[in-house]
DNA sequence: AGTTTAAGTCAGCGTTGTTGACATTCCAAG
DNA sequence: CTTGGAATGTCAACAACGCTGACTTAAACT
């Protein structure tokens, strides 16, 4: 609307402006790649028993192995119920096991057997094939704020767990 | 693994080189950002009796007032029936109208009503106050990476779907 | 006239959220 | 030491929203 780049106009506000279209044009993006986003591992999934929320339990506990049930479900933003579920069905086929707790034996701590590092390997084979052709199209600078805006969206305690991760990080 | 950022080796070559940690980094923010992007409109949407399909649907019922039915299944990339059964309590509660189309009448346009404008009007409120926001903290040349990213990200029809809709823009 | 297309409906199923009820374990206060 | 509460995890049932498949109606195309 009236602009697209016509401003440069006031001080170091200009850059702060942003038109209601700018931001749906951000939204839009945001639905439409994250659906390219899931895409890849969700066709491999279909071809088991299995969804988007196995994947993201699988991922998390290669993240964190030994991680208990509750730091988990904390990440995911789910409840427990809906966690255990999953969880259930990855152990009963053998891709996590599942330790009780020495100091506390209320706790169970998560581990991927073999056969769930091989599941975990090819779904971020392919999350890893989009996410790095992405990143070779738009450069390394375009990565930067990529990263920089994300962040910005996430939820302060979202922030922080991420955070967390990064320095873990490799 | 192995390295982390050892290397500004090779010729240009070098920015293109992304370790697994970087590109796990970069699928862990999307994931946390895309729970912080759904969370308000989510929370509003929660106190009805609807959901995010909902908010979808009046959001590009919105954006492109008079589409059709089938316009918007590709557009929101679902099955007729699954549509039609969030469309069906849009209609009955009075948030969308179906006009019979007048050069082809198999086709059905949507319109929002005054009442689905309103509804419409108070998720991409809250939706755009994150969103703003989030490139406020950001910054202007973030915002430019981050949506070159995301575009990048898309799957091809997509990209030409959300093309589309920036020519059309405002 | 016969085929294709747009839209809608019904029935049924799977994944993944939710809440409610419950068992086990730990810990701290009496 | 016992008892009561908090934390952890499990089982059951339900809702939202994807999906497939089969079918109808109406209009358009050939």
């Amino acid at each position: 609307m009236s602009d697209g780049r016509s401003g440069q106009s006031f001080s170091g506000e200009s850059l702060l402006f942003l038109t209601d279209e700018q931001l749906r044009q951000g939204i839009e993006a945001m639905f439409f790649a994250y659906r390219g986003f899931t895409a890849d591992p969700d066709r491999i999934l279909s071809e088991m028993a299995y969804g988007r929320a196995h994947h993201r339990a699988v991922h998390f506990i290669n993240r964190a192995p030994g991680t208990t049930v509750n730091n988990l479900l904390t990440i995911l933003g789910v409840t427990k119920q809906s966690l255990n579920r999953v969880l259930r069905t990855l152990i009963g086929d053998g891709l996590v096991e599942s330790r009780v707790g020495t100091v506390d034996k209320r706790e169970r701590h998560l581990f991927l057997t073999e056969h769930g590092h091989a599941l975990e390997a090819t779904l971020s084979d392919a999350q890893r094939a989009r996410m790095r052709s992405a990143y070779k199209d738009a450069g390394p600078e375009a990565v930067q704020g990529f990263k920089r805006v994300l962040e910005a969206m996430m939820d302060a305690d979202m922030r922080r767990a991420y955070g967390k991760m990064r320095e873990t990080g490799s």
